[in-house]
DNA sequence: TCTCTGCAGAGAGGA
């Protein structure tokens, strides 16, 4: 509520009062309907075809109740579902089920309004749905003047309100694929008060609609005359774009629209045949402070007998565990909970906890089943089978396309970013005064711990006025950087929105910062936030009025959010004088427009030589959708960049590779003990001549040649790993271990997902680190160990294979600080231009160690022990 | 060719 009242800006006192006028009309309603025995039952108006009926109320089944309906494409949420007793003059009572909807605003000519019936009986559609019975009429109140309308469904009614939600669909299609927009309504009259008529015009006009033929004269001019062809072309290229990526995720994501979805298992997005936990009560906690409910929910094989025996997640692992809840949910997901007997969608709500054998959702409501009733210990919900899955509605879209046409409305932010970003302007500094009276600037000198690399960059972010670019080659220091930026902006009490587009770049930032004692606002949600930094957030502040939240928002200058997070309510009418925004090379166009809305300069922090934004669609990442902000403004202006050069992660050896194959010996080792850094093993002594070969610490780079043995590629459908590999890194791992390394120095980076499963099942033993190179983007270890895992018997052009991407490459060398150690077949690998580069590099800086059979005692059994995990 | 993070919600006016 207090959220609102922020958002709205309107007076607490006010909103206070209204709310507190409309509570006892809802209850007098309530009363009045629910009655008793011998009190007069109230007649509802269900229109002339049916007259007046006596109506009574029940039972109150739900509120706010969740209703989605996959076969008419529809979902909302009804306010307030009811069983209620109806009789018509003289016939006897029959029971029903129907929704109530209350309306605060003006009754519409003491009649209740099309919108309102047509919506009542969405939701009779709804209910029909969820409830798996038929739905007949529905109820709408209206508070203000107190008057109550029966609605029977028509069956002509429903007809016409899907036919108009098909030729609603068929337009949305028609706009996604063809950039064919509806003509416009033409009607000044209804136009001119619309929300969208800002947004509605501009899109008029890209799409080549004139005065006209938008038929509103002299408003279309109004909203549109500031765009420039230019314009309109940028706003019609990244729509498209936008469009196609949207279609190929919506492939992709999660069949939960569709009727067979209950069938198909093989999404890692979901859990299926998991019971609720019963063993400590009814596994339902509602969390004091939010009013949350959390439910435990267990693979279905540990009931009855094992979960007894043993608490939580300790218990032995079931063999062969069906179902060790091995997917890809991990907390803070929104996830809808369905069950396996037919009831799709039955509640949703975020992972609270996941572990092996356990997973917790928390859901604003108790849970229950459409067809039961409203009792708290409803014994049914432990009878069910369920299954969870990631809500992938994708709203990231929706923020896309609404940051991207922001960019093009008649204001003066707008305007200024629209300058910087479409026209390209070049960015203006000042005319750096290095011995001015500035404090911010003193400060930056008087820092001991900055290098001259990052001490230009700062001082170019005090100089800029539109907007500075922070290029971060690996291991630069670019968050102690962004600390001191943020630092010295304070000095000059600047306000300062920092944004990224994970949650976990986000915080990592923010770690640094308060180790620093810099105080900040954290705008997310609870459970997606890092523990360390969830006190700054404001549900764990314990605000009890708008007042509080605003008082808040003053005392504190620096506020952080992700790119998504910015639709949050607490930010709307903020503004900020400088935005920075971290990992910016990783984040699209559209997305990132969101965040610098809200600034008046930006600053964006990135390295466009690591990997781009992820595109799905090869059509949207052709024609430009994987270049980035970062990426378009470096290109146009590369006077405004400042360069980190200087890099405190990797030794000598490790880094002339990256030099030579991505940054063209730009990178500078920042200290000699950097330059000679070296593992150091507590004892060296190994078996095998080809294991101390890759352990020997004068060679800071090891490629391993599998080309000696049968070591190829083996595509599972859609997949592909490589089981020799995988056993060739375990056993590396594994004597890494026995040589002194401790396991933490220790990370195993492979270009896919299945590759790192398969190496996750062969060092089961020892707990190294392993992740996909995507993953690992960001992070660095002493020692790396890499499998590439391509390699067949006639190589063909990898270029479009994940290897083929350079700026993946480049992530994988640039991990290890101390030594890294390559796994790789070079006839293979050498088809990829880069990779051909790497290996002759390797093998002018330390020599290819070519691994026959013996060396490594391939026996059979071994592999296809890593072959079957 | 197979890499993957984020994100509520409903509400309303007027010749």
């Amino acid at each position: 509520m207090y959220l609102l009242v922020v958002a709205a800006s309107v007076n607490e006192h006010d909103m206070l009062k209204t709310l507190v006028e409309a509570i006892p009309k809802i209850l007098n309603w309530i009363i009045a309907f629910k009655g008793s025995q011998d009190s007069k039952v109230p007649v509802v108006d269900f229109g002339s075809d049916y007259g007046l009926r006596n109506l009574k109320i029940s039972e109150v089944i739900d509120i706010e109740e969740m209703a989605w309906a996959p076969k008419y494409g529809l979902k909302g949420i009804i306010d307030a579902s009811i069983r209620v007793k109806v009789e018509s003059s003289g016939n006897e009572a029959n029971e029903k089920i129907l929704p109530l909807e209350f309306k605060t605003g003006k009754v519409p000519n003491g009649q209740s309004s099309l919108e309102h019936c047509a919506q009542v009986i969405l939701y009779t559609l709804l209910m029909s749905e969820r409830y798996l019975r038929h739905i007949d009429s529905g109820i709408l109140h209206y508070l203000y003047s107190d008057q109550t309308q029966g609605i029977m469904v028509r069956r002509s009614d429903v007809v016409g309100l899907i036919m108009r939600r098909n030729e609603l669909a068929s337009d949305i299609l028609k706009a996604s694929k063809m950039q064919q927009l509806p003509p416009m309504l033409r009607s000044p009259s209804m136009c001119r008060n619309c929300h969208h008529l800002a947004v509605c015009t501009i899109y008029h006009k890209v799409h080549g609609g004139s005065t006209e033929s938008s038929g509103l004269g002299d408003v279309f001019d109004s909203h549109v005359y500031h765009l420039t062809a230019a314009h309109c072309a940028f706003l019609q290229q990244w729509d498209r774009l936008i469009d196609l990526e949207a279609k190929e995720t919506q492939l992709v994501r999660s069949e939960i629209w569709h009727s067979n979805a209950m069938k198909s298992d093989r999404s890692t997005n979901c859990l299926s045949s998991i019971v609720l936990d019963a063993s400590n009560g009814f596994s339902q906690q509602k969390s004091l402070k939010d009013n949350r409910f959390i439910y435990r929910f267990v693979p279905r094989i540990l009931l009855p007998h094992n979960v007894y025996a043993s608490k939580g997640d300790s218990l032995d692992a079931p063999s062969p565990p069906v179902n060790d809840l091995d997917c890809t949910l991990k907390i803070g997901d929104y996830v809808i909970l369905s069950t396996e007997s037919g009831h799709q969608t039955v509640a949703s709500g975020v992972i609270a906890d996941i572990g092996q054998f356990h997973v917790s959702v928390s859901l604003s409501k108790r849970l229950r089943l459409p067809s039961s009733n409203s009792l708290p210990e409803a014994n049914d919900l432990l009878q069910e089978v369920w299954r969870i899955d990631k809500d992938e509605t994708m709203t990231s879209f929706s923020v896309m396309r609404s940051n991207l046409v922001q960019l093009f409305l008649q204001n003066a932010q707008s305007s200024h970013l629209r300058n910087i970003i479409v026209d390209l302007e070049p960015p203006r500094f000042d005319s750096g005064c290095v011995f001015s009276q500035d404090p911010a600037i003193s400060y930056i000198w008087s820092v001991k711990s900055l290098n001259g690399d990052q001490r230009r960059a700062i001082l170019k972010i005090l100089t800029a006025k539109d907007y500075a670019l922070i290029l971060g080659m690996p291991g630069t220091g670019k968050t102690s950087t962004m600390v001191y930026a943020v630092k010295a902006l304070l000095m000059r009490c600047a306000s300062i929105l920092l944004t990224s587009y994970t949650n976990s770049a986000v915080d990592n930032l923010l770690i640094k910062l308060k180790a620093q004692g810099i105080d900040f606002l954290r705008i997310g949600r609870h459970e997606a936030v890092h523990e360390e930094v969830r006190a700054n957030c404001f549900s764990a502040m314990d605000v009890q009025s708008v007042e509080e939240i605003r008082l808040r928002f003053n005392q504190v200058k620096v506020v952080a959010v992700t790119c998504l997070g910015i639709t949050s309510p607490l930010l709307a009418n903020k503004k900020f004088d400088v935005c920075i925004m971290d990992e910016a090379g990783q984040i699209t166009l559209p997305i990132s427009l969101g965040p610098l809305m809200f600034a008046s300069k930006f600053v964006l922090v990135g390295d466009h030589y690591q990997l781009p934004p992820l595109v799905q669609s090869t059509e949207a990442r052709e024609n430009g959708m994987g270049i980035s902000l970062f990426c378009r403004l470096s290109e146009a202006h590369p006077q405004a960049i400042s360069a980190l050069q200087s890099q405190y992660r990797m030794c000598q050896g490790i880094m002339e590779l990256s030099n030579a194959l991505i940054y063209g010996d730009r990178l500078r080792c920042g200290s000699p003990e950097i330059a000679n850094r070296k593992l150091k093993f507590s004892r060296l002594k190994s078996c095998s001549s080809w294991l101390n070969e890759v352990l020997n610490p004068h060679k800071p780079i090891v490629f391993i040649n599998t080309d000696m043995l049968p070591a190829h590629e083996s595509k599972d459908s859609k997949t592909v790993n490589n089981p020799v590999e995988a056993y060739i890194i375990a056993e590396v791992a594994k004597e890494l271990i026995k040589c002194g390394i401790e396991s933490e120095d220790i990370g195993i980076i492979t270009p896919y997902n299945s590759q790192a499963n398969l190496i996750r099942t062969a060092v089961c033993i020892i707990s190294v680190e392993i992740n996909t190179i995507d993953k690992y983007q960001g992070r660095d270890k002493d020692c790396i160990l890499v499998s590439f895992v391509r390699s067949s018997e006639n190589p063909r052009n990898y270029s479009s294979s994940l290897l083929g991407d350079w700026h993946r490459i480049n992530v994988a060398l640039t991990r290890a600080k101390k030594k890294l150690i390559l796994v790789g077949s070079c006839k293979t690998l050498s088809n990829v231009p880069l990779l051909k580069l790497l290996i002759d590099k390797v093998n002018e800086q330390s020599g290819i160690l070519n691994v026959s059979h013996e060396d490594i005692k391939l026996e059979e059994h071994n592999v296809e022990q890593v072959g079957c995990c």
